[in-house]
DNA sequence: ACTTAACCGAGACGGTACGTCTGGTCTTTCG
DNA sequence: CGAAAGACCAGACGTACCGTCTCGGTTAAGT
């Protein structure tokens, strides 16, 4: 039995998975490159150096496809960041969110958010995502700074969070600038006093 | 002569006058709810009560139409708050960055920066406009708050202006959430001590 | 009243008059070159040199166009040949008969009755200039054949008219051949008997 | 090997011959109907209950759709009649040619050879198909009355022949006016004498 | 080992939408 | 007042793309 069940996995492997590895692949690069709307299953069928028939089997709508393709690309750490003071690790966070935005699964994810709110499941697949992966990180910052005093108790974290994250993305998209050491430094300077003020 | 003039001018009004209006109204709803991408010229015309092929001969491209009917949009007033207090003056720029964002040439030109970046001239555009409409009135919020000396001179107006924006975009395209007074208030309250530190 | 009548006459003659004859002349060279169908008013009016409405307004519809042009150029003179024998008579009337199917106004009508029988009273404007212009010198033939007794009097004219225009027809129009004397002659052979046979 | 070439006939048959059969039927009709020029593959398409975006990958140009549909419609038999005289031969070849003329297929190859020249090669197809068409039977007659010493051996035999065919084109297009056994022997009453002459 | 079932490749067809072309009607302007 | 000029309406056409279907061939699975 074990040993049919190897069999099971390798054959798994070895058969269709290297086609909807090579596929999911395409698709997110396709995602990120256009879009959902000027995303075209022949296209990636073409660059996968596969048939679209095939791809129309496992996937039956392009919905389906680019969930799987995002959940695919969804083993983001989201670790939190520990430099010891509430500065340093909004830095790291900062950081980290302008790094997920220009990972080519976060691009995708942002643009769904962003610009193509019409598919509903699709945007709320986008939006689980984004949660996720800025979910861990930032509440243990904020429980640290809580826990070392830097933060008052009562601060408004998710304001503080969703502050970051939309400046970066101002300065990303918007601006189309780089967010570089300087730019991190400013921004928390910002928002910094803030946080902190409630103490 | 000044009687020719005034009748051409007529003339011009009664003629094609209307027609451009209604396509170039049509195009902007349009856009601000399917995007540049879906656009379709043959719909326009539909829903304009106007024959397709008149608009192919006016606008050759789509790029060429979407550019007269933002430019067309374009008498944002873009005034300076004046409520006496720096407090007062963001929250009012915030709300009014709030409003142009969700006003139909604000969707389009949100949108159009941040996801449909493929048309060159088209982001040039775009992003004209939203410098266009976001210019007076910050920096001479800017300028009296120095003024009162409720800020340093060498503060950073810039990027407190921009992650206003970018926060208010957060709020409105990810979260999904309302910007009210609320929402407001504690968004001031977290940038307007970075801002008021310097002091 | 005499001058204004004059005058009228006059600029008719060299206001319209101009127009109306350049118009049916081109018209005459289209519908020789490319048929009723491929006819295009506006064509005319490019080739004419003549703004399209103006055609529109004298000729509601492309039959009446044709129609005139084709009356315009009908003074054909259908004369009867006399060579003193029936032969020659034969020979001089299928002469006549290749050179109207190889002139222009020839070319057209046979081309509409052949091919383009779409349009009834288009057809029957054909017809009748058909009729006309094959009419006198065929039967004027015919019966100085029969008061010189070369052929007899209960002959069977028409067919033989017929057969002879039809003959002509397809050496020109299928055989896509020359109708030189050498053919005239062999034509007039096979049919010649059979005219006078009945003597 | 021989059940696998069978099965792919069968299949081949089934797939798409059903397709090609009915759009070459439908396109011999409207051809007899419409002519060349006013062919319309959309109409095609929707009289054959088949997209026409089908036809148009099977046939890039409208002449090679007519090519195909000629060609599939020339099975014609060209026998050659055979009454045991002169006389009865041509009247039956007559007849022949008649009937030819007034088919679908022969409508259409008359039509195309007289009056739309415009393709050269699909006029060559219509020249090489009328030349089929009307090659064999004729000669074999001629031959044979040479032989019964109806016709003299230095007899001119495509005059004949083409002044025949010729005269009944013209009373069936121009004077549209029926081919029935009365006209028949008339014809031939005119052009036997001329043919049997030299004898 | 051999048969059987699942799956991919390949091609054709149906369907929709698009942009272009051309023809005809209308209004305005000019001589 | 008639022709010129230009814009608009209307319809058809050919193209591009997408998604579905039906085959044939190959590879893995089960007996």
């Amino acid at each position: 039995m074990a040993i049919v069940e190897l069999k099971k996995m390798t054959t798994l492997q070895s058969r269709g998975e290297a086609f909807v590895r090579e596929v999911l692949n395409v698709t997110l690069l396709e995602l990120a490159e256009n879009g959902f709307e000027r995303l075209s299953i022949p296209q990636i069928a073409t660059l996968a150096g596969v048939n679209k028939t095939s791809i129309y089997r496992r996937w039956p709508t392009k919905a389906e496809l680019v969930s799987d393709a995002l959940k695919a690309a969804m083993q983001l750490a989201d670790q939190a960041p520990d430099t010891g003071t509430l500065r340093g690790d909004l830095v790291e966070l900062a950081r980290t969110v302008a790094n997920f935005i220009q990972s080519p699964v976060g691009k995708v994810i942002v643009r769904i958010m962003l610009a193509e709110g019409g598919n509903p499941d699709l945007r709320a697949l986008a939006q689980t995502s984004y949660g996720q992966a800025n979910s861990v990180g930032p509440w243990a910052v904020i429980k640290r700074a809580i826990e070392r005093d830097e933060m008052s108790a009562d601060a408004d974290p998710s304001m503080l969070l969703f502050t970051l994250a939309g400046a970066i993305m101002h300065r990303l998209l918007v601006e189309r600038a780089q967010v570089d050491q300087a730019y991190l430094e400013r921004l928390i300077n910002l928002v910094l006093a803030g946080a902190a003020a409630r103490r």
